[in-house]
DNA sequence: ACTAAAGATGCATAATAAATGCATGTTTTG
DNA sequence: CAAAACATGCATTTATTATGCATCTTTAGT
């Protein structure tokens, strides 16, 4: 049970874009410097962030990335929802399962699943980068 | 974010198993059957089981298994604690992290698999195979 | 003692999903 | 018009999971 890299990278991405000064821009190509990731993902990764509102994304020369909204206004809980693939514990249908019907389980697990989230809906992407030490770090680059 | 077949064939095992009057021995062959699933696969998850003590076994013809205590004293929490091979949703480790030391997403997202055991934590076996429904239709096969 | 039933276990293979890389297109500044 | 930088699709690789095969061990019944 754990979380896919695109959820992982789309964390990285926010947090590395939520330690810049404000109106910087950066380049997917610095994202993947800093964290030694591929280009590729990350560049599939912020496009969806683009498309959501999260980050806005100038083309051309002179171009970047940049936060679109404050990083209070990001949810983690909204990030884990969209990068994650699936959120059932269990696939019953996957194969047909003769308990269907009867089975208590499904609830269950399901409700656990409500709980994970529900942890995660007070949090922000504010909540994760306050230290003023990361933000030097992220610009001692 | 999903659990393995394993715990989803160690849940479904123990649910038939539950489901057979006292006494009553079945062998791995009836539970693959019930469900169409492979011997292999389920022969491995219940010999876990045997040795955390949930299903007894008796070798030899004749044989088969049962289970070793009462459903109420079977966890689910348990069940999922053995079986899933990873309950870190991000392993920080796995490629170094040069924000390591300053992230607070890895208490955060600790705390929601927190959330999601304790979650699990009240329910046992039997809040799972409480339907007399089931058993019925347990055996009626 | 022998045979068949049934669990126990290790190893090899296949299937699936995730991750990565390559190639190419599009937009925009200078 | 050239270079920078985002945008996107496709192919390949890798890793994990799942499955299947082969073999061993135990035990009841004859």
């Amino acid at each position: 049970m754990k979380l896919s890299k695109h959820t992982d990278y789309a964390f990285r991405s926010l947090i590395f874009l939520a330690g810049q000064p404000p109106g910087q821009r950066v380049t997917i190509q610095d994202i993947c410097d800093f964290y030694t990731i591929s280009p590729n993902h990350v560049s599939k990764v912020i496009m969806q962030l683009v498309r959501r509102g999260e980050v806005e994304s100038v083309r051309g020369k002179g171009g970047g990335l940049s936060l679109a909204r404050a990083p209070e206004e990001i949810s983690l809980l909204d990030i884990v929802r969209e990068f994650e693939t699936t959120l059932q514990p269990i696939d019953c249908a996957e194969q047909p399962c003769r308990i269907i019907g009867n089975c208590a389980l499904q609830g269950i697990l399901g409700s656990a699943v409500e709980a994970f989230l529900e942890s995660l809906a007070p949090y922000t992407l504010a909540d994760i980068t306050s230290s003023e030490v990361q933000v030097l770090r992220l610009q001692a680059d």
